[in-house]
This record gives C-alpha cells, structure tokens and sequence, in this order.
DNA sequence: CCAAAAGTGTTAGAGATACACCCATGA
DNA sequence: TCATGGGTGTATCTCTAACACTTTTGG
C-alpha cells in the first residue's frame, strides 16, 4: 500500500460565511473564476494541489488565505471525491473541506476580480461537479447545527441570542421560536453570559453571551 | 489544481461483521498481517493503492474482495488521513472506507493465515495510525445506527426483531428493552413482516421481517 | 405613552422508558 | 406443566412547540 500512483492530489474548500441580503444575514460562499481548462472562466470552489510537506489541513488552511485572504474559525474535512472522469486528462483525486468565517472577516475578502461571493441559494453554474460538492457541504452544515456549536463560529467572540438565533434561521431557512431558542440554547451550557448589554437598541437592551470555553472536538 | 503530485494515493476499509463471543453476538473485523515493512508483522487494516482507472469505491470493494474474500452490503467512505508522518518514508495519502458485511457471510472469509477475525473490543496493536482509523469507524457506526437502518446489512434477508435487537446491542454495548425497541423500529416503517414464523425455538414462534424496499441512499 | 424586542411562564403533545402482563411453543 | 422469549398495554417522564404575558429600553 506504498507504491507511488500516477493520481494528483488536489485539496479545495467550501467556506461558509454570513452577509447581508435583503437586510437578512444569509449564507454565502466565496468562489474564484477558472483561469485556465478545463472549465476556464467558469466559478469553482477555492482549492489547489496538495504540497508534499504539509498535512491536508494546512493545505486547506494555506489555500483558503491564498485564494481569499481568510482566516477561518471552523475548518473540518467533508469528504474525497475522486471519479476517473471528474474533468482534465490525468486522474485527479480532490480532498474538500468545509470552514466557517466570521462575519466581520467575510467582508474582508482579498479584493479580485476572480473572487467573489454568492449566496448559497442562488449560486452560478459551478466548475467540475461542485454544485454537488457544496451540497454535501450544507448538508453537513445543517446537521452540526443540531448537535455541535458550529454556529458560534460565524459570530464575533460577544453575540447576543438573537444573532445566535439568525444565524440558525439564515441556515435552516426557516424561523426559530425566539422563546424556545434561547431555552434550549441556555440548556446546553454552549453559552455564558459576559455580564455586558447591547445598548443603543430601542427596545430593552440584550444580554450579551460568548461561547463557553471547552475542549474543541476536532473532526 | 491539476498538476501532477509525487504523492501515493492509497485505500484502506475497516469491515464489521458479527460473530459469536461468549455465546453472543459481539462485532468483529478482519485483519491482515503486513508482510513488508514498515510495520512488517503487524496488523493492519485491508488496502492498496488506488489504480488509475478506478472509482475510490470501487478500489475499496476490489481490496476487501482481495483480501478477504468478502462481498459487502454496504460500504461508505469514512475519512480520508494524509498527515506527514504516517509511517513510511514518502508521503501517503489514505482514503479510508467502512463496510458492513453479513453475519453468515462473514464465517465465509479467505483461508490465510494472514487474514484473522478480531474482536473491536479486543484488537491487537495496530500498525500505522490505524486503531485511531478504527475507532473513528466505529463511532461513525454507532451513530448511523440510530437514524439509518445500516443494521440490516449485517443480517441475513430474514431476520426476527430479537436478532435486529441483538446487533444494535451488540454495537452499542447495553442492552436495549424488547417491547420498546419492537415499536421504535416498527415505528420507521424500514421493515415489513414476511409472513413467515421462525420454528424450532422452545418458546412462542417470532414473526420473521425484511428490510422495507426502498431508495438506497449512498453516502 | 407607544412600539419593539427581551425574557419568563404555562400548557399540550410527541416520543422515550420502565415494567406489568398475557401468548405460544418445545421439552 | 413449566420455562422462555414473543408480543401488547400502560403509566411516567422528558423534550419540544405554541403562545400568552411581563419587562425595559428608545423615540
């Protein structure tokens, strides 16, 4: 199980990040325009070859501030496509992942041409089979949605339930109880009040939160 | 994104099948002694380098036969590892797969003494990072086990609930109450009666069910 | 005072759990 | 007939969804 393949190994990402549409925070992505075949001109996601010396986290770590100039909060792997005939001549074998950026962070994108970000629901035609690629990738956003503190991740280090709550509405595309929410959201123990008020709201001032600190489970 | 890496590209499977212990269903998964090195003599997980002209599943199925000798009833990608360091002195990228393979089936594996059944309970050393690799699996199995109905690909087209029951148990490691169990799995409507009675026990004769037909979702 | 969202209380329903109890068979 | 697991009934508990209601701010 050593021996060396004609396969190149290719490693591309699907970063997540909430932006403004329609005075809503909805999910958006970043994507880079082709600059060369196959599919040259065409939107795909950010990736590039797999460097001998660097894990396949930090190749996506290191592709994702080349390509956009982002620093992401969550960077988990989603899974490996490699069909013979995913798109150029030689066999191609493309390890994706998925990363979540701040807010904030997303409107400090890399100013280019060939970036630019795109709500989720209603994205270009993509490069390769990507469209299906980001699929899987809200899939799996969704899911942790229900079961991790993923969503933390898209907000700066104080939010209030509220955002908290948008944030799971801008996901799940649907709307949440704001009672219900915040109960089963204080439940879980994910937050901790810091003791601070949003002011300059008008209406009665929101508790402040942050994530609580505890060990990151890494997948 | 698709130039030409000095990278070996490799798949391995972690395969489950049941066999008895201590008079019980217990999960088990076959090894192969490694004949090179590195790691010469250790055990590791079923794999081998992934031939250009084939599908990541198909390389996963091709080794297991191989291997093995085995057929499986259901197979899934589970992680893909490319740390630096894996083991051997170039870089190797490890494509990792899970399989399910029936009860009866498995009694039916290769003849080589190279190949053994083990309990996960109860594994020897591993070579590589390959007990990590298992427990991943295994962890990934429990889960799908509770909204999926990946258990029936351990058993034989007809089965009664009390063996369903016992595979769950066997998996999950507690025991579970008929009764509930009963009406939770009647309740998913992921299996019908067949009609038929299994004879021959000394108490009340149980109804025999199949696997509902319906769309297999590949993951 | 009024509008608006924060935050609390309460109730009804769904699903899980524990366990009592009857049923049908082989020995 | 008895032991054994198959199969049904049912009370309790937990979690969730729905929604009424009180609180606190800015305008």
């Amino acid at each position: 199980m050593t021996e060396a393949q004609p396969v190149a190994v290719a490693v591309s990402t699907v970063i997540f990040g909430l932006r403004e549409a329609d005075g809503e925070p909805a999910l958006h992505l970043p994507l880079v325009r082709r600059v060369r075949e196959p599919h040259l001109g065409r939107w795909a996601l950010p990736g590039g070859p797999l460097a001998p010396e660097e894990s396949l986290r930090e190749a996506a770590r290191r592709n994702l501030a080349a390509t956009t100039g982002l620093d992401p909060r969550h960077l988990e792997q989603l899974y490996t496509f490699g069909a013979v005939d995913r798109g150029g001549a030689e066999r191609l074998v493309s390890i994706v992942y998925w990363a979540l950026v701040r807010t904030d962070e997303a409107d400090r994108t890399l100013d280019d041409v060939n970036v630019a970000w795109f709500p989720v629901e209603a994205l270009p035609p993509l490069a390769f089979d990507h469209d299906e690629v980001v699929g899987w990738a809200v899939k799996r956003l969704k899911a942790k949605l229900e079961y991790t503190r993923i969503s933390h991740a898209l907000l700066p280090e104080e939010f209030t339930l509220a955002q908290l709550r948008e944030v799971h509405e801008a996901i799940l595309g649907r709307r949440l109880d704001p009672a219900n929410f915040r109960r089963r959201v204080e439940a879980t123990g994910t937050v901790t009040r810091t003791g601070g008020l949003q002011s300059g709201v008008r209406h009665r001032p929101p508790a402040l939160y942050r994530s609580t600190a505890r060990q990151e489970l890494l997948t």
